[in-house]
DNA sequence: TGTACATCAGTGAACGCGCGTTCACTGATGTAC
DNA sequence: TGTACATCAGTGAACGCGCGTTCACTGATGTAC
């Protein structure tokens, strides 16, 4: 817990908090995973963070304001997550990419409620130039990753690195939102959602013109 | 408007409201493309459709009941219009499979309440078995073309249908949910989703094997 | 064809509830001197 | 080192609002005879 500056154990806070932003924001994380996005309300998270009803708006214009801090939160580690996990291309290209997808499919999974937050809370990504600009920064490294990968292909067969960057995002978005959540919405399936992915990108970057060196 | 049995013009009803069921579910259609799933509320569905606040629970148990019909509904479009693109595999099983695609993403378009109340209300699959059961069978729709999609390979190289299907589906809802909606929270995209999906699925076909006879 | 009656869909008033939001306030913290 | 004061984060009471839900009711429709 985040209350816990100058040493003090959980609950035993005095008058301030010492981190009610952080905490609200964990708050709201829960309670999406509780009750899905738009299902949490400004007066239950100050609730489940232990403070009164107009404490929030201290931190927060209003609801949509603390959404978009989550979103923009979710972005920031989900671009550390993708960009560790392709790792400039180590050892190798392809591999390395596999594991860039793999690592998509984790943070779908292992955190539904960032990922709900960034691509299912209906934020208008064109109001916060912020928020924008983080969701494009994850991008970019898919998009890296696609150009080293395109790189390898000899010129006239190379296809747009943007393509193929495009292609392997909806290919990642569409397994983690139908499959690869750890909630009640998603469907069942006959094999593991990165099993699936990975197939389906092998089998498309054979049809690019990777089979011959991968 | 649906309130004119008898012959009667809007606006002119009785007492009866003589089809509030089906006006219970166009308002809630258009508050989900206003406000987004979760946008909406009994007494708001109510009072589109022109009654009292009490009138809905004649029809409906409560405002999941409704969400869960909409959603029915909307697969059952979807099947419909998912079946009539592929035609029985017509005028010729690759060209049947991208009109498929293309049907796809038009009714994620032109359908956003639907779309939106079929896949991303949150609604339990698991405890509706008739709501479930339209999801598969505008699944199986796409399952029987990419079953015949497969024969169309020789025995030694045929993959899965049922892999081939996800994919697709994966790839046409990625693309779907990221770039092919309607409201704001699309992100931009340098060219129409059609053409994205129809390129990411040759592709895909091509490393299966398709090359040669498509 | 007409009448009596059962059925059913929608009414409108009422209630409790939780949320959003504002406000003057107060307790804690840090800093100037 | 101590004190006075400014700043700031959180309080708690208050308000209006819309929603969900129940209830006895009433108007319309269809049907048996």
């Amino acid at each position: 817990m985040s209350w816990s500056r100058h040493g003090r154990g959980p609950g035993e806070r005095g008058y301030h908090h010492g981190n009610l932003r952080e905490a609200l924001i964990r708050a709201a994380l829960d309670l999406i995973v509780e009750k899905g996005p738009g299902g949490f309300t400004f007066a239950e998270a100050a609730r489940a963070a232990g403070v009164s009803a107009a404490a929030p708006y201290r931190h927060f214009r209003d609801r949509e304001a603390l959404m978009a801090d989550v979103a923009r939160q979710g972005f920031q580690r989900f671009e550390a997550a993708l960009a560790a996990a392709w790792n400039e291309g180590r050892p190798e290209p392809l591999r390395a990419f596999e594991d860039l997808g793999k690592a998509y499919l984790r943070f779908a999974r292992e955190e539904p409620a960032y990922y709900t937050a960034m691509f299912e809370s209906g934020l208008p990504l064109v109001l916060d130039g912020e928020l924008r600009q983080a969701s494009e920064r994850a991008f970019q490294v898919l998009r890296g990753a696609a150009e080293t990968l395109c790189g390898l292909l000899p010129r006239p067969q190379r296809p747009p690195a943007l393509m193929l960057a495009l292609h392997v995002w909806a290919l990642a978005h569409g397994i983690a939102s139908l499959f690869g959540r750890g909630d009640g919405a998603r469907r069942a399936l006959p094999m593991p959602p990165e099993e699936l992915l990975e197939a389906a990108v092998l089998g498309y970057l054979r049809g690019l013109g990777f089979g011959a060196q991968g």
